[in-house]
DNA sequence: ACTATATTGTTCGATATCGAACTAAATGGA
DNA sequence: TCCATTTAGTTCGATATCGAACAATATAGT
């Protein structure tokens, strides 16, 4: 592995991290209640992929320890945006509902980060979005297979 | 702004921040005496851009907040890895030089990631990285500009 | 030169993050 | 069925992160 093949790669994931660090500053500004990024994807996830997910189906999707998922749910329950309930099937095991509250609480979030969005639309277009996300999943991917 | 290019845009971050997630969870599994992610990236930036820094300038590089970088810069002295001196042109600053020992970190850690990256470097090929490292400086540069 | 403002870095307090150890429930052999 | 192993989630303790407030120094405007 030549050295310039590795510093491709630091560069990569340099950038990446330094991108994440951008939004996750930038998302946070437009949050009320003291929520944070993490707590913001939940409620996006919840409502884009299903809500009635356990917390470890989440802690997968964001690839966090279960113990910060714990943290961040803990976070959401006492701001009344999900309701965290006994899960019927598996004892061990609860299923994570968001609140009306939790959906109008990301609607307005969504709302007003709509300028920021637009912003960033004007100089880093949907179509080199789309044509950047396919790389950025295989990353991904890798990395979570990678994993262990 | 329709919801598709808000959704679109909210996949890209995310995805962005599950990668920063897990290649910082998968570095710091090579990486000894404790250190972390931001530890070893100041390190690299040491060498690669040039000692000497402040620490002003690497918490602009890193886009953190000036307390994370003090933190950061404290650790490192701490393990013996950085030298902090002053700086003579600016008595309210000071300059980061990196030690013997500091590099020598760096090497081995580099070294023990060898095989990671050779994985890694099998599933994404370092031209399909140079193709999309573009994008994401550009995105990066603008949400750096957009911070006001 | 004088003063207002900006910049650098720190300390402090609040919160986030996460690994280790734990409990409870489920699963998989024998 | 019984017991070993696995899995879900929590608690706990250590550390990371970061905003606010601060002191010291530098800079800009007059």
């Amino acid at each position: 592995m030549p050295d310039q093949n590795t510093r491709l790669y630091f560069e990569l994931f340099n950038e990446i991290g330094i991108i994440a660090q951008l939004n996750r500053a930038a998302l946070e500004q437009h949050l009320t209640d003291g929520m944070v990024l993490p707590q913001f994807s939940v409620l996006n996830h919840l409502i884009r992929v299903q809500d009635g997910r356990t917390p470890q189906e989440l802690a997968s999707a964001f690839q966090v320890p279960k113990t910060s998922m714990t943290h961040t749910l803990q976070g959401l329950e006492k701001a009344g945006f999900v309701d965290v309930r006994a899960n019927e099937k598996d004892k061990r095991s609860k299923r994570i509902w968001i609140t009306d509250a939790g959906r109008t609480f990301r609607e307005k979030s969504i709302a007003s980060l709509g300028p920021e969005i637009k912003e960033i639309a004007a100089a880093i277009t949907p179509k080199q979005v789309e044509d950047a996300l396919p790389f950025l999943c295989a990353l991904r991917e890798h990395l979570d297979k990678a994993r262990d």
